[in-house]
Order: C-alpha cells, then sequence, then structure tokens
DNA sequence: TAGTTGATGTGGTTGGACCACATGACATAG
DNA sequence: CTATGTCATGTGGTCCAACCACATCAACTA
C-alpha cells in the first residue's frame, strides 16, 4: 500500500501523504496510546490539503484498528488513537472469506494451529488462565445459546493469552472473528445442543487441567480435538444453503 | 467495525453502509475477483449517499486489499475487485508495531510456529517446491544484498504455500512485509555478509531437501533454527538506536 | 492511410456549507 | 446560593458542486 515511507517524486495520492505523516508521527512516539489526532480542520490546514483527504487517510487507520473517532466534545471526542488489530484484521480477513480466496476449513485448520501452539507454550501460572477457570464456572450456569458462545471465544482467547505472544492473541482472534457468523449458522445444525453444550465443558475443563498440569502435548492435543470436533459436528463444509459459498 | 451486517436501527455511518452494500455483492457473488464496482458517482446515486461516502467506504476496501482503485478508461480503469490480503494485513500489523503494541520478537516467534508447521505439512510433490529450487538457483549466481533478500521472502513464501493453506500463506506474507522494514535494518549489523549468504543459501539447501525427502519433521526443526539464526545474528533486540523504538 | 483532435468516462482533489452531538460557561429563575 | 436552562464552541458526519489528470476511443483532417 503506501509502503513508500519517503515522499518519493512518485505520483502519491493525498491520502497517502496523510498516512504517512501520521504514520510517522506514531513511529516518532509523537502519537501514543490514548492520544489524540489533532482536529481534522487543523490537520488539513496544517499538512496543506483538503479535510476530505485527512478523512479518507483517518477511515484507513480506523478499518485497521488504529484510531477511533467520535463526535461531540471532551472525553470521547476527537480521533483518539487506540490499538484493536483484532477487529481490524478480523474484518479483512473476513470480506476476503466473502470473496471466496480464504477457505473456511482453511481457517480454522490455522485457529487449531495456532491454539494448539499456545495452549502448549502457556505457562500454569499465568494469571489468564484464572480468568479462563472463571469463564468456566460461568458456563455451568447454562446460559442461553448465545451467552454460552460468547462465553466460549472468551474462554478461548485467554487460552491463547496465557502464552504470552500477543501476535498469536491477535490472529487468532480475528480468525475467529472472521468466521464468527459462520460459527452461528453451523450452531444450527447442531442436533442436540444441550449434549453439545455439556461435552464441550467437559472438554474445556480438561484442556484448562491440562494446561495448569504444565502438560503442554496433552493440551495441544485435546484442543485440537476440540476444535476439529466441533466444526465437524456442526458439519463445516456442508453448511445450509444461505452460507455455502 | 461495521460487523452490523443488518440496518439496525442504530446509528450507522454512512460509509458503513455502502461497505455493506459492497461486501453483500460479493458475498452474493454480484461481485466476483476481477469484476469492477459501478463508478463511484453512479454508485452514490444508487445507494443515495454522497460520492464522498463511497469514496470513504472504497478507501477502507482498498486498505484491506479487496479491489483497486485506477482511474482513466479502459482496462485498468475503475475499481476493480482483486484479492491481496497480505498486503493488507501486512499494513496493519506493520502499523501496530510501529506503536509498539505487537512486539517484533512476537512477530518473528509467530512466523517461526508459521512456517515450521507449513513445511511439515508440505507435499514433497508441490509444484510450489520446484519454484523454491529455482529461486535458490538464482540466489546462487551471488545477487546483490537486496536482490538475494528478496529472492529469500520469495523462497520462504514458495515454501509456506507447498502446505496448501492459503490463510497461513497470507498470514506468513503479512508477517513478513510488517517487519520488512526491521529485517532491512538489521542487514546491516550483519559482521560479515558474504559468509552469512553462504551459510543461508546451505540452510535453504537443507531445510528443501529435507521437505523433498519427506521428512517434515527434520525440515521443520531446521527452518526454526534458520530464522531464529538469522534474527539473532542480525541482533534482534539490539538495533541500531534508529530503528530502535 | 496516418495522424491529430476532441468527446467521454474514470478516479483524485478541493472548498464550502450544513448537521448532530457533547461539553462547558454563563445567565437566569427559584 | 442553588438549580436549571440556554447558548457558544469544538468535534466528527455528510453533502454538493466544481475542477483536474488521465486513458481510451471515435471522429475528423491532412
Amino acid at each position: 500500500m503506501w509502503s513508500n515511507h519517503i515522499n518519493y517524486y512518485l505520483s502519491m495520492r493525498t491520502h497517502e501523504l496523510v498516512l504517512g505523516w501520521i504514520e510517522k508521527q506514531l513511529s516518532d512516539g509523537h502519537l501514543v496510546l490514548g492520544g489524540r489526532l489533532p482536529a481534522e480542520r487543523a490537520l488539513a490546514e496544517q499538512l496543506e490539503v483538503s479535510r476530505t483527504s485527512v478523512r479518507e487517510a483517518i477511515r484507513i487507520l480506523e478499518a485497521m484498528g488504529l484510531v477511533r473517532a467520535g463526535v461531540g466534545s471532551g472525553k470521547d471526542a476527537g480521533t483518539v488513537v487506540i490499538a484493536e488489530p483484532a477487529t481490524a484484521l478480523g474484518s479483512a480477513l473476513r470480506l476476503h472469506v466473502a470473496t471466496q480466496h480464504l477457505p473456511v476449513a482453511d481457517i480454522v485448520e490455522t485457529r487449531v494451529l495456532l491454539e494448539s501452539w499456545a495452549v502448549s507454550r502457556a505457562k500454569a501460572d499465568a494469571p489468564e488462565l484464572k480468568e479462563a477457570a472463571r469463564l468456566l464456572g460461568e458456563m455451568d450456569a447454562s446460559p442461553a445459546v448465545d451467552d454460552f458462545l460468547a462465553l466460549d471465544v472468551a474462554f478461548h482467547l485467554a487460552l491463547a493469552e496465557a502464552a504470552g505472544n500477543a501476535v498469536v492473541s491477535t490472529i487468532m482472534g480475528s480468525l475467529r472473528e472472521a468466521i464468527e457468523g459462520y460459527a452461528a449458522a453451523l450452531t444450527a445444525n447442531l442436533p442436540d445442543w444441550d449434549s453439545t453444550a455439556h461435552r464441550l465443558r467437559s472438554e474445556h475443563r480438561a484442556i484448562l487441567e491440562a494446561v495448569n498440569d504444565g502438560d503442554g502435548g496433552r493440551a495441544a492435543t485435546l484442543v485440537a480435538a476440540h476444535i476439529e470436533g466441533y466444526y465437524r459436528e456442526a458439519g463445516l463444509g456442508q453448511a445450509p444453503a444461505e452460507t455455502r459459498p
């Protein structure tokens, strides 16, 4: 994309120039997490470009999970630097899945790969594991399907974070988000949700127990079987017509 | 982001509406790879929004590697659907690295993870391996440092593609792109490029040979050592001041 | 026939205007 | 003095109308 960090004499669209300026501010530490960009009008004047171009640049940064735009004044107002790479990557992946250039099966396989690695790497004393245990407790309260799935997401994410690799956690989260729609649709295929939920809960406990025991290999095996089993049972590859590519 | 596929009564920015419309066209197959979006003015009129909003949506899709905008008329003109998820993810990751929210070390570790898996999964008869072999031949011609590195990128990508998982290949490519700048800077730290290049070439051959032998385990071990060794030798974590965060 | 010229259609850019929203200062009624 | 309402201010969100640069193609011309 605008990988031309430097202002080559090459043709460069105006919003790319703005993007470059902002990226430099980020790299140089003049813009930090939680910091606010200059107002659109001010930035436009400062860079001697139109407000339109500034806005296009901000739209891109927003899509990448780097900033959040808020109207009004005070606290939540203005364009603020955030750090949400997962939602950004998730959207991108989801769109490419929509064009059928990233098979859902490949996404699932990648998720298995990353999550297996994560649990095999997780330290038994990682604080995220306590959170994971707490989430399991909530899942025992027989929540509604939607709530159960939300807790499931949080549980798996907590496991991934216990490995201590931010990139793996981020990618895991975005993969999950990219096929969220699929997962929800697939759940409708399940013949007996109650028994499935019961099985999932016990599998979750087994995985967490393996991690807590420091048995990474066992945890990896269990988590791989857990994920693959779910998608197989839900009928990945035999989705109903309205969700089939 | 605009994960609201449906037009909730919630406030929805106009460009998100456009985004949703385009995504639906993609999902429904009305827009296919290589196809062209309606002209900005036409789309604006059709959706009853301003051209500005249409343009903001297109900027986002462009940033995600889903479309490419071209001026003029005829062949390369108009906004056409492409499929370049790697560049998109790469840009996003690079920006988040710039904000120091994704450690370079984590990126390298993730790359090792994915690439190890890829070579252990690669089939010995994958056509990409022939391409990889050809690239190795080119690297023997003692190219300049920049060319060597470009060939190196292509070689590793070919290896990754041999595993047949589009998501893994894509993420690999984007990880590579995200730290491209770092890698180039690190290379300057190398004490003796000629001997390093010689070593890299022989390691490449050993990896490819292991894959061709169908010995995935050996290939994985070799590729992990290869990547980690390079970054260690180049001094990851002790970059010169101008590249240090 | 060969070359030039202009019409057409595309994205790129700009300036200005207005809106919705959130805040804070200020005036006013109680 | 307090509480309430009102208005000025600053933010992003949206729209419009115009112009530019560029690439193609058809019509015209030498």
